[in-house]
RNA sequence: GCGCCCGUAGCUCAGUGGAUAGAGCGCUUGCCUCCGGAGCAAGAAGUCGCGCGUUCGAAUCGCGCCGGGCGCGCCA
């Protein structure tokens, strides 16, 4: 929010020249030298003098309000000595008054966003590493529905391909024929071992593998069969993934079959635009491959796409294309894709190979991989920590915190608060992170519960919360004065005013990175609040009610932040 | 080899051109008759990988190295 936007609006009134970008207010670096600053760089360039002559310009200059108690310069600062108390008002107003919205730039409204995220294969439970990929959309779909955008998250079901061939193979072999709209006889948990069992099969005894390769051809041509087969086996998988990404708060909307996109007319359409450019050949063994360089492609590496097989079966990547214009045709204001940096080169040459024929690809939200101490995961050969097992260690572990804590509460009440903890300290541990960083995945620092972690804000918000029960109302009445006696209290408020800032540079960095530090700050400087000011006992009425107003509002926005990243507040934990 | 990403305290990470580079973990020392100790206060710990440049000013921008991750024609 614009807290100073009285200060501001009499510097412009006394500098027309300048805009309001030009005026950027920060915290002073000690509460000692002043409340806060405001950089005179920019003003000074835009009127071509020196920084700290535009420093004192602006203090000589300006007539400002009574809000304004005082100025003093360091170089190319002014320091502002203000009436703390008249800005405390105007945050808390303005964030009572914004509730649930407070922080939304409100940039989305009236716009529609599609989010493809996660996509696992549909080949068994999903792994940590997997879940950062559900974990960042998820985030990043809760930040457009915040800033208003009408958002559909969509889930690409990769039921096709070799792997999946595999997978019916193994699985028949285990609980006999799959059949038409039969369950097959096999729990989610099992898959795994069998999926895993499977591809060392397939090295070691090539008929098993060409008996994949059959079985995915059958189903290429549509068999009527062997599509029952192949979804009874994708079917029991994503029901169990989706089951598993519950658990963690995320949702879809739409599930996109690939195996709906197989012979899309649409692609006709692509492999004549691209012959038309000169840009995609038969090779010797007769395969269909696109060369990349006729289309602007200047290195050798990735020079060369196959979007078929010799035996006439399509590629991945063929069959991606289709979707990718069918997802493009939905929605024109923002598409996004979240991805494993893995896939970058691939991004680029779908990229190039979509615009010779007219169409565009999403803009792609990269991630790095979580990997494990000796290497990164793979499913394939069942080297993973699986998303259920994190998350019951994560849930075992508040639980036992909760059991000792709130003996008061009932077990159900316990249980729901251990779930929300368990989630705030997983979701916060992958969230944190840059996403373009490598997380060595360890157990004991992300289930941690103490220091730079979920719960540790979780546990401000259940103070606070404590706080109101004991001052006996939910929100305090706003009333016309308020009373602000320590460094501590205006700490706080610039840090709570700084969040509708937080979410605009997170939407534009497309992370919800920014959000999750932010969150940290703020539940710290409450903290030194809480240690420094007494509000139930502060000295006079109107301190106490000043303060549990203050209290209101962090744990409004904290609620607010805490939601962008799929964290719910607990009132007891 | 080529392309993209990363390199900041012992460890995990913030800090996308501005005041003395900040947290957490771990370590040392204190703090629960005091709104919740999942906490707080204090201390020790840094050639911001290395070098050269741009700038009034660089952890931040450019170039070159070094180290790590990922990728580079019939996997998805």
């Amino acid at each position: 929010m614009e807290l100073f936007a009285p200060i501001a609006d009499a510097i412009l009134k006394a500098f027309p020249s300048l805009e309001p970008a030009d005026l950027v207010f920060s915290p002073a670096p000690k509460p000692g030298m002043g409340d806060m600053a405001l950089r005179a760089f920019l003003p000074a360039k835009r009127l071509g003098i020196a920084p700290p002559d535009m420093a004192k310009r602006i203090a000589d200059e300006t007539s400002f309000g009574p809000e304004v108690k005082s100025t003093a310069l360091a170089g190319p600062y002014v320091n502002f000595h203000i009436d703390r108390a008249f800005f405390g008002r105007r945050l808390a107003d303005h964030v009572f008054d914004m509730g649930a919205y407070f922080g939304s730039g409100a940039t989305g409204a009236g716009k529609t966003a599609l989010v493809e995220h996660t996509s696992i294969n549909p080949n068994a439970s999903p792994h940590v590493g997997r879940a950062r990929n559900a974990m960042i959309g998820d985030s990043i779909v809760r930040l457009l529905r915040f800033e208003g955008y009408d958002v559909s998250v969509h889930y690409y079901v990769n039921d096709m391909g070799r792997q999946i061939g595999l997978l019916v193979l193994a699985i028949e072999e285990k609980v006999g024929v799959l059949a038409e709209g039969a369950e097959p006889d096999i729990r989610f948990e099992e898959v795994l071992d069998a999926y895993v069992q499977a591809n060392q099969r397939a090295e070691d005894d090539e008929s098993f593998a060409a008996k994949g390769y059959s079985l995915l051809a059958r189903m290429e041509e549509g068999d009527p069969e062997t599509r029952a087969k192949f979804h009874a086996v994708t079917n029991l998988c994503l029901n169990g993934q989706i089951l598993v990404l519950a658990r963690l708060g995320i949702n879809y909307d739409v599930f996109d079959r690939e195996s709906n996109f197989v012979r899309d007319p649409r692609l006709d359409a692509i492999v004549a635009a691209l012959q038309a450019r000169n840009a995609v050949f038969t090779d010797e063994e007769g395969r269909l491959v696109v060369d990349l360089s006729a289309l602007g492609h200047t290195q050798e590496e990735g020079r060369y796409f196959v979007l078929m097989r010799a035996n006439g079966s399509s590629m991945y990547g063929y069959r991606d294309l289709a979707y990718t214009i069918h997802k493009m045709e939905q929605c024109a204001d923002l598409n996004l894709i979240i991805l494993g940096e893995d896939h970058k080169l691939y991004a680029q040459q779908q990229s190039m190979i979509l615009e010779a024929a007219g169409h565009q690809y999403p803009e792609a939200v990269y991630y790095a991989y979580i990997v494990l101490k000796d290497g990164k995961m793979s499913t394939r050969q069942g080297k993973v920590v699986l998303l259920s097992d994190f998350l019951d260690e994560a849930a075992r572990r508040s639980a036992e915190k909760v059991e000792e804590q709130c003996r008061d509460l009932s077990p159900e009440e316990r249980r729901s608060i251990a779930i929300k903890v368990a989630v705030a300290a997983v979701r916060f541990a992958i969230l944190r992170v840059n996403p373009n960083k490598n997380v060595v995945f360890d157990w004991e620092s992300s289930l941690s519960f103490s220091g730079d972690t979920g719960p540790y804000v979780q546990y401000s918000c259940a103070r606070i919360a404590s706080i109101l029960r004991k001052y006996g109302m939910d929100v305090p009445p706003v009333s016309g004065s308020f009373t602000m006696e320590t460094d501590a209290e205006w700490l706080l408020c610039l840090k709570l005013s700084e969040f509708p800032t937080v979410v605009q540079t997170a939407l534009s960095q497309r992370s919800c990175a920014p959000i999750a530090q932010y969150v940290l700050d703020a539940a710290r400087a409450f903290t030194t609040f809480y240690h420094e000011c007494p509000v139930l006992d502060a000295a006079t009425p109107a301190l106490r009610d000043s303060r549990a107003q203050l209290c209101a509002a962090t744990r409004q926005t904290l609620r607010n932040a805490l939601g962008l990243l799929g964290i719910e507040i607990v009132d007891r934990m």
